[in-house]
DNA sequence: ATGTCTTTGTGAACGCGTGCACAAAGATAG
DNA sequence: CTATCTTTGTGCACGCGTTCACAAAGACAT
């Protein structure tokens, strides 16, 4: 099992903070709206409006890329749009790799927005024979067997990971050894990774659970005192176990 | 239009801080393996790895919840799985509903782990009529015309919407309206809600975007530099302008 | 009972992200 | 050209989250 990092070092990639990165599709998406209304310039609260963020923190995001805007007048959506999109390397084709084809992975690889802005659906991979060849969305599954080769043929360096969780550590491996980069994870499995490969996880359970937390506190903000339930001293409170497990697959000894 | 607020205001629940809130969901699905292998405790060292994090940020995480631990042994895995689970209020039955029923909502009503910890499936709701009747994952599909009924019958306190962009705000409110408090949201969409209403979101396009972003600069980083195309110099030089009449179009009027 | 050894729980330092508040910059009008 | 007005870009302070490092706590052996 290799050794590989688990986190990403916190890159701080060129300067440009993380937590702007992740703000950066979100300013680009209120941008590409406005530029469809052929709306000529926005002013940062405008903008910071229509992206749900704060305006100061706008500006400062933007003034990481450089001085874009005109003072007294706003930002040219056009040249926005242009740089952003350079900024987070959209104007370049970006091939991917969906590795699991379920329920998930076929809406996934339906899904219109995907192929939107610069990701392409380059190749479905699946390891259950009898899906190879099936078309999905136009394009034909392909068996796992290959996915050394297919990856290595398109160029893919994002892949998407959308298989039951036992498997995803070893899919991932074969797509790092295959010379994927960049993973998007939503098995919920936490994997582990070389120096190098960036992971990103969408885990819909987690979502809940934490939306179920504050649900709760809300609830129970009214009837303040309310009883507990015993807690077991050292006991199986009748663990209720998932279907699909939920298994971490992380570490086997 | 309500005016109503887009960001939580971090609201620090009960002296837990939010980041602990999210990782809580992480810890318990490695204790719960740890559970099913019958492992009887675990140390903060052991349990970090296992859920991809440092032992120093999970025991100070744990110590938020109370002092669960045991000096020189480690953490009781049955314990503080129901510890955890209590806290996240995953020991009540939370009803959930889904509105849009298309390529992701019929994945996520079909994906079992939904169901594994607590959330139910409550209700499938679209607007298309003639999807009305239509079985999927086992439940009946009902029309968007009876949503306040079917939110008050079930008791759903949390929404998750997976309709069009266009549409999702709309749904939104709807929603709010019928007493839901928490949304977790799949469409591109920045969605206001009123005080006290939780939103989520789930972003595929965001998250490739952002690994697109590490990925352009792994590979600049040998090519350093490059020679970028022509940027679009100012098309239009804006003459009229919309202080206050333009709308940023990310929610449909 | 005493000593040793392991592991927790946390004080403290540090770094990042956020938001305020304002000076500088430029547009626009007179 | 000068004055005024709008909006950017950013210095600064503050709070949250992370991590280190270690004393205290308990288990276990003798
Ligand atoms: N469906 C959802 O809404 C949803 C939501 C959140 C998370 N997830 C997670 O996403 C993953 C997929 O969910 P799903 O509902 O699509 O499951 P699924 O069972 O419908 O699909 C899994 C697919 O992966 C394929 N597969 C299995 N092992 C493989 C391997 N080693 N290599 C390549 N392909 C392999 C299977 O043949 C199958 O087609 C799961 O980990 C699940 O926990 C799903
Ligand atoms: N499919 C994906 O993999 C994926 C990935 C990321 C994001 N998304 C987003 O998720 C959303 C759904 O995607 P999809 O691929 O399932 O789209 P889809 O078109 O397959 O499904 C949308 C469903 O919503 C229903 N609907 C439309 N308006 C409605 C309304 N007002 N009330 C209730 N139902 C309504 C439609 O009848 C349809 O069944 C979109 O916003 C999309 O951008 C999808």
């Amino acid at each position: 099992m290799a050794t590989g990092r688990t986190h990403r070092p916190a890159t701080r990639s060129r300067g440009i903070p993380e937590a702007t990165v992740a703000r950066l599709p979100l300013y680009l998406r209120a941008l590409t709206a406005l530029s469809e209304r052929s709306v000529p310039t926005v002013s940062s609260e405008e903008l910071a409006t229509a992206a749900g963020v704060n305006s100061a923190k706008l500006r400062k995001d933007f003034s990481y890329l450089g001085s874009y805007g005109t003072r007294g007048v706003g930002y040219d959506v056009e040249y926005l749009v242009y740089q952003i999109s350079r900024e987070l390397g959209l104007t370049q084709d970006w091939p991917v790799a969906i590795v699991g084809i379920g329920n998930l992975g076929a809406a996934l690889a339906n899904y219109g927005g995907f192929a939107s802005r610069g990701f392409r659906v380059a190749a479905l991979i699946d390891a259950d024979p009898a899906m190879a060849g099936t078309p999905v969305a136009g394009i034909a599954v392909q068996h796992t067997d290959d996915l050394d080769r297919i990856i290595s043929d398109n160029g893919v360096s994002i892949g998407v990971i959308t298989t039951p969780p036992g498997a995803a550590q070893q899919v991932c491996d074969r797509l790092v050894a295959a010379g994927v980069t960049s993973i998007l994870n939503f098995a919920p499995t936490v994997l582990s990774v070389p120096e190098g490969v960036d992971v990103r996880k969408v885990d819909l359970s987690i979502e809940l659970q934490i939306l179920a937390f504050h649900e709760q506190r809300k609830a129970g903000e009214d009837s303040a005192a309310e009883d507990e339930g015993a807690p077991p001293m050292r006991a199986t409170p009748a663990s209720r176990k998932g279907p699909d497990g939920d298994m971490p697959a992380v570490m086997p000894a």
